[in-house]
DNA sequence: AGGAAGATCTACT
DNA sequence: GTAGATCTTCCTA
């Protein structure tokens, strides 16, 4: 059987786009990830889009360091980093040396439901990815995943899928952070029961 | 050494 | 629904 069977994987120029166009882009789209044996599948439901200079919440806003460059680097690039003690997934957006991101937020699961409860520890669906730190515990996405290129059929975690029609998104300011920007950057999936909080 | 950070869980009013 | 404890890494001093 084929790794990736169905799924149409996303291309490099998707990502080369402004950050909130992508955020918006890979609402509906699958996030797959293939450890070990097993393979999760969830459709993505909530992202929010960081930029770099300019944007007092973005992990780019300080200038590029150690821990942050991949977010001038390759976009398509999967940039993972603790927050509170949880991994959050992000895909590295933009043109090249621009640094931008998109965080994804949650997902709902698809394929793998056992695995999940299993890493979450609980059995409630609702509550097994619907978070940025719980959708990478439930699919095992740790530091061990930065850098992974999310374009590639042979990489751990893959982004594609084609949305349905007339998903409608709604937007809203972003979660969690203390200094927003005016814009509205948080987008997700109108009345999906997976988006957090 | 101390504190903040893109969050989550538990235990309550 | 809100409050507090706690998770790990990096920043600032």
């Amino acid at each position: 059987m084929k790794q990736e069977d169905g799924i149409r994987i996303l291309p490099r120029s998707f990502y080369t786009q402004d950050p909130a166009t992508v955020a918006r882009g890979l609402l509906g789209r699958i996030l797959a990830r293939k450890a070990k044996e097993v393979r999760l599948e969830g459709r993505i439901v909530e992202t929010e889009a960081y930029y770099g200079r300019g944007d007092p919440a973005s992990r780019a806003y300080r200038g590029k360091k150690s821990y942050n460059e991949l977010m001038w680097g390759e976009p398509g690039i999967a940039f993972i980093y603790m927050v509170h003690g949880n991994w959050l997934f992000n895909v590295i957006t933009g043109k090249r040396g621009e640094p931008g991101g998109v965080l994804i937020r949650a997902v709902e699961p698809l394929i793998g439901l056992d695995a999940m409860k299993k890493q979450r520890g609980i059995e409630e669906v609702r509550n097994l990815t619907s978070g940025p730190g719980k959708l990478t515990k439930a699919m095992s996405i740790t530091k061990e995943q930065n850098g992974i290129d999310v374009t590639d059929p042979r990489s751990e975690i893959v982004i594609g899928g084609n949305v349905e029609k007339g998903i409608g998104i709604e937007s809203s300011h972003r979660i969690g952070v203390s200094q927003d920007l005016p814009r509205k950057l948080r987008f997700y999936i109108k009345n999906n029961e997976f988006v957090s909080r």
